[in-house]
DNA sequence: CAAACATACAACCATCTAGTTGTACGTTGT
DNA sequence: ACAACGTACAACTAGATGGTTGTATGTTTG
């Protein structure tokens, strides 16, 4: 599994930075698809398209769970949360600025 | 340099999936600081600081001002901003998956 | 003017990434 | 039993990435 929060952010971010997983990631939170379903919409390998869902597994933004001889994938949509919180943070850095910004000019 | 929206997902997600320009956004979210500066704070050479600075400028997460023989970087809010709400739509796809699952059981 | 400072960028290198093909293995249906 | 299906993974390749050092250019200061 994933270490701290920082490897964390590390694996979020880099699942998020190609657009075919951004995609599969759309497909899988809007319901289950098995990994061949998904390989079908893409115009490269079945072998590709495992790949980047083991990427956003690994990263936490979906599940698998065996049905037969299919794995169906789900997205994880607090894992998504948990990405805008960070987001959030960031925003929050910024308020501390601008508060900070406002103070001095009251001061003048 | 007309870019689509997957390409400016690309560009954002790809230069928040790096620890140091995380760090760097932060401190930039925070106050204006020249590149060397931020250098400073990280145990690298300062051309791979000056690199990481350049890939949050082109992804449009920080702009610089000249002043004098500095260049002074600031962290932009609103494509902050931006990013978030690309992770609030991914969660919309999983409203409706919600919702339709809510019918099914309705419709039961 | 010269020296020191702040920045940008090129060239290089090791490693990672995203794709490929091929193989292996469990599951399903005939 | 066996053929077809669904998945996982290994090995390989081209290109991207993150780091380095060195050089060039503009700015400030003595």
């Amino acid at each position: 599994m994933i270490e701290g929060d920082e490897d964390r952010a590390d694996a979020f971010f880099h699942a998020l930075a190609d657009r075919t997983r951004r995609d599969i990631l759309r497909r899988v939170l809007a319901g289950e698809h098995s990994v061949t379903a998904l390989a079908a919409s893409y115009d490269m390998s079945f072998a590709a398209v495992q790949k980047h869902v083991a990427v956003l597994e690994r990263a936490g933004l979906l599940t698998k769970r065996r049905q037969g001889r299919e794995q169906l994938a789900s997205g994880d949509v607090e894992a998504v949360r948990s990405v805008a919180s960070m987001l959030d943070e960031l925003e929050e850095v910024w308020r501390g600025r601008i508060a900070r910004i406002d103070t001095l000019i009251q001061e003048e």
